[in-house]
RNA sequence: GGGAGUGUAGCUCAGUUGGUUUAGAGCAUCUGCCUUACAAGCAGAGGGUCCGCGGUUCGAAUCCGUGCACUCCCACCA
């Protein structure tokens, strides 16, 4: 490279919108972010957790996809052939929701459309509106390999989907049946127990008297309490402990149903808590997973009395076709008005939300679809809890555990159209068969029906769960079903790196793309997995749209630019933490920004300079010193971003960049004005610099790229350039380095508290005892604190002020009247400190037992801080005699 | 109801298998400086009963018990 900069002039500041625009058009059109397997270099890949199709970047986006970004960059630095594969999720439920909104705004009723002309307009809105958040990504600068770009309803993808449930039901793992489900009467479609979030309300406890049949000595009515009074029209039994004394004359004997006078027994199950409410249960089995599990045990009649959309059905006699709350109300005001209701009270429960829809589920007898999952379950539960997959942190593997342990059948049918349809067929007689073609599919009927005509069949109106799809992610972005044998990509790339999601899906996604990449694959998905937090406001609060806490972030790349956005998010998140987000954040990215683009107008004004050859500078302590900070940091920052400790590397190269480089080493290589500057030790001013924006690349690429570009590095493409390897490190020079910072910052402390300027002249006594460790950094020292001289002696110094320093005496000699009050104080200060240091130290010493039993080490530390102590006191004294 | 986790400076967090000082960093605060890269800055400073109590140990922020507070996950109590 040339000594000198780029003869181009610099801008005053960072201008991040113009760099991001042309570095980031650059890298595309440089094909950066395309990788190709090949045979010299290792694969680090990364499958996006692909987002909604109908979502737009919010925090957590930005916290997930920096993440990820990060240790893609980081990887490429590292030589590795990184693959980060973009593409979004159909979201089935999700996408139909937004959809039949739109039309409904069009005035069009979905339910109106045929099933074709649905899906066209959602195919349309797919074209227009899908996957701007693909796009929203590009500003963040996420390195993704855009040629890559999947959706999990792509053609491929939906034969793999459809080929994955041929073959699970041949395998006997998917079957159909009648079972109790989660019921969604917004989106009128069943859900998984995992689409089902509950959450704590506040209720009313109904209690609703039956009337006896016979009525007996000391009661004419049973009480139940229920908190769903409008589900009494299916009720089918009540029920008492067996046990309960109250009601033992009961079991057997007959109530009515309160308004339709429906005779229903009184019954006993041990399942019955008798201290709550009045020890009686209505049981309605079609509206309660327990009422349900009672009724097939004791043969209970069941009575469906709401429809799909949540209103009442026929069974609910005048009831029909009001909504079920409506008649919560309704019905308890006309129970009372007939001296049905003994009493309400205020009550919380738990109640079942739809994720998608928020509406309140209803538990409903469906037919659907299912996934037997104990026996997926089994090697994917092995292969987290062997930690050959592991996780970050590892307290999920718990949680995995826990949910694969009791795992239940998987609900995989949606009552839904935009998805992957089931490839299930059936004849006008009810024969069923799985076929992934109608001309299949009539074939392998006629075998069940011999006079079947072709126009009477027809395929199940059933679509696949969103998951159902997702599991095959890892695998079918690499085309895994059309290539099973031989497919170069998947063998190069699969098994994935790295995945990076947040814990909220372990379930939904992360449990079951093991699951699917054992089975399909024979190997794990991913090696590691890395839970990130949640998102949260600066008052700790969730983010979401209902709250509105949740900030534009487009507004926000725009503002501050993606890298300060990028530090803001990345410099919060500590490992396994939450993110409070907080914009003073993304204000100290801003600034760390300005801070090193004028750490290069330093550089470039020191290359106008004239440039002399001056070995003397370039083998300075200054650069030596550097080089083994910049070495020793590169260590640690790969040891963090192997344990995802992202926030931590990024302190780590802040403030090597801020503190170290600009603050200490750039003040150490400064020459006077009017002199010249060391050739070499200007070059490894660069090359440092081009350094530490290599290894602040992941984090901010925009900034350190530009910043890259103008030191004239080549290539000039920091994204082609590779990290220097590690070399050992020099211990003594990173402890001389720290020594000469303390020297410096006690002298420059102590002339501000004698009363005089930073720049004042001074004269440093240093002692002979110290020369040789010292001599080193001395001139840096004389420089920074502005002294004239620098003396090696013994003896004390007359009208000097007198410092403590680590372990020695120094003395400063100035013009200027000294008060010494100060340093008496400061003395006096330390000497309290050292005296108090020293008793513990010699209390801990005195104690025979510690002496017997603490390892030799540990004592031979003991006595030594015991002696340093002392000597401190020493000198402490000795200093303070002077002044007195 | 079951499980997991957290509690360290005003705020957000580090603190490796118990012992390198009487606990660190960033932000915020305070003081002094417009020292020609940066006042979006520089140079300094102050600030902590490591949640409470008990125990193990020569030695505890760190290990154990217990209490309190908060967070998350799971679960069918009407």
């Amino acid at each position: 490279m040339s000594v000198s900069l780029p003869a181009m002039a610099l801008d005053k500041n960072f201008q991040h919108q113009a760099a991001e625009k042309k570095w980031y058009d650059l890298w595309i059109a440089n094909g950066d972010f395309n990788s190709k397997p090949n045979t010299t270099q290792k694969a680090y890949t990364i499958v996006i957790p692909p987002p909604n199709v109908t979502g737009v970047l919010h925090m957590g986006h930005a916290l997930n996809n920096s993440v990820q970004d990060v240790l893609i960059r980081y990887a490429k630095l590292k030589n590795y052939n990184t693959c980060w594969v973009p593409g979004t999720d159909h979201a089935s439920i999700a996408t139909e929701a937004k959809v039949v909104a739109m039309l409904q705004e069009q005035g069009i009723d979905k339910n109106t459309l045929s099933r074709e002309e649905f899906l066209s307009h959602a195919w349309v809105w797919k074209e227009k509106y899908g996957g701007i958040i693909l796009q929203q990504l590009k500003k963040l600068g996420c390195a993704l390999d855009w040629n890559r770009t999947a959706f999990t309803m792509d053609d491929n993808y939906y034969e793999a989907v459809i080929d994955v449930f041929i073959d699970l039901y041949n395998k006997g793992y998917i079957y159909r049946g009648v079972k109790m489900i989660n019921w969604d009467p917004k989106a009128k479609t069943a859900l998984s127990d995992e689409e089902v979030n509950h959450k704590e309300v506040q209720s009313k406890l109904y209690y609703v008297k039956y009337k006896l049949e016979e009525a007996t000595n000391d009661r004419e009515f049973i009480t139940v309490a229920t908190v769903r009074p409008e589900t009494i029209l299916g009720d089918t039994a009540i029920c008492v402990h067996p046990n309960d004394e109250r009601y033992q004359n009961l079991i057997g004997k007959h109530c009515f149903v309160p308004i339709i006078n429906r005779k229903i027994p009184i019954i006993a199950d041990e399942y019955i808590d008798i201290e709550f409410g009045t020890g009686c249960l209505k049981v309605t089995p079609a509206h309660d997973i327990n009422d349900y599990n009672l009724g097939i045990k004791h043969q209970l009649e069941v009575i469906d009395t709401i429809n799909e959309d949540g209103t009442m059905s026929a069974a609910a006699a005048m009831y029909e076709g009001m909504d079920r709350f409506e008649v919560r109300k309704k019905i308890a005001i006309d129970l009372d008005a007939i001296g049905h209701i003994e009493k309400i009270e205020d009550y919380k429960n738990q109640v079942g939300f739809s994720e998608r829809t928020d509406a309140v589920i209803e538990p409903k007898l469906s037919m659907q679809w299912w996934c037997k999952m104990e026996a997926l379950a089994k090697p994917a539960l092995d292969v987290v809890m062997d930690d050959t997959i592991k996780f970050y942190p590892s307290k999920f593997k718990n949680t995995y555990r826990h949910w694969m342990e009791n795992i239940k059948d998987w609900c995989i049918s949606r009552q839904l159209r935009w998805g992957h349809r089931i490839p299930a067929w059936y004849d006008d007689k009810g024969n069923l068969v799985i076929a992934k073609t109608e001309d299949e599919a009539f074939a392998k009927l006629q075998e069940k029906n011999a006079t079947i005509q072709r126009a009477t069949i027809r395929q199940d109106e059933d679509v696949l769960d969103t998951w159902f799809s997702s599991w095959l992610w890892p695998l079918e972005v690499f085309h895994w079903n059309k290539q099973k044998e031989q497919n170069a990509e998947l063998d190069y790339y699969y098994p994935t790196a790295t995945l990076v999601t947040a814990p909220e899906i372990i379930f939904f996604w992360v449990a079951r793309m093991i699951m699917a990449g054992l089975e399909y694959k024979k190997q794990i998905p991913f090696q590691q997995v890395y839970f990130t937090g949640i998102v949260r406001d600066k008052q700790g609060r969730k983010m979401s749209k209902s709250l509105g806490n949740s900030p534009d972030l487009l507004k926000l790349i725009e503002d501050y630019g993606a890298d300060a956005v990028r530090f803001g998010v990345l410099i919060a998140s500590p490992a396994g933490n939450d993110l409070l987000f907080d914009e003073a954040g993304l204000e100290q990215g801003k600034l760390f920004i300005n801070k090193i683009w004028n750490a290069l107008k330093l550089l470039q004004l020191f290359s106008e300079k004239e440039t002399i050859d001056n070995p003397e500078q370039t083998d300075s302590f200054a650069n030596q010193w550097f080089e083994q900070r910049l070495q020793q940091v590169k260590n640690l920052v790969d040891e963090d971003i192997k344990e995802f400790k992202l926030s931590e590397a990024l302190k780590k190269i802040y403030s090597l960049i801020w503190d170290d480089y600009c603050s200490w080493y750039l003040e150490w290589i400064k020459t006077p004005q009017d002199q010249g500057m060391d050739k070499t030790t200007l070059k490894k001013a660069y090359t440092y610099f081009g350094e530490l924006m290599q290894m602040l690349h992941p984090y901010m690429p925009f900034i350190t790229q530009e910043i890259y570009a103008h030191l004239g590095m080549q290539p000039q493409n920091i994204l082609e350039s590779r990290l220097a390897t590690s070399t050992s490190i020099q211990q003594d020079i990173i402890l001389l380095g720290e020594q000469a910072k303390q020297i410096i910052t006690q002298i420059r402390d102590a002339k501000i508290k004698n009363g005089l300027k930073p720049k004042d002249d001074i004269s440093l006594y240093l002692p002979q005892t110290h020369k040789d460790s010292l001599s080193l950094a001395a001139n840096i020292i004389a420089k920074q604190v502005f002294s004239s001289t620098i003396t090696y002696t013994q003896e004390p110094i007359d009208q000097s002020i007198s410092l403590v320093i680590d372990k020695f005496q120094c003395y400063l000699k100035t013009e200027k009247e000294i008060d010494q009050s100060h340093q008496k104080e400061q003395l006096e200060k330390d000497q309290a400190y050292y005296n108090g240091f020293l008793m513990s130290i010699e209390k801990k010493l005195s104690n025979e037992k510690f002496v017997q039993n603490a390892k030799p080490e540990i004592v031979e530390i003991e006595l030594k801080k015991k002696k340093d102590a002392i000597e401190k006191l020493r000198i402490i004294e000795e200093s303070l005699k002077l002044l007195s």
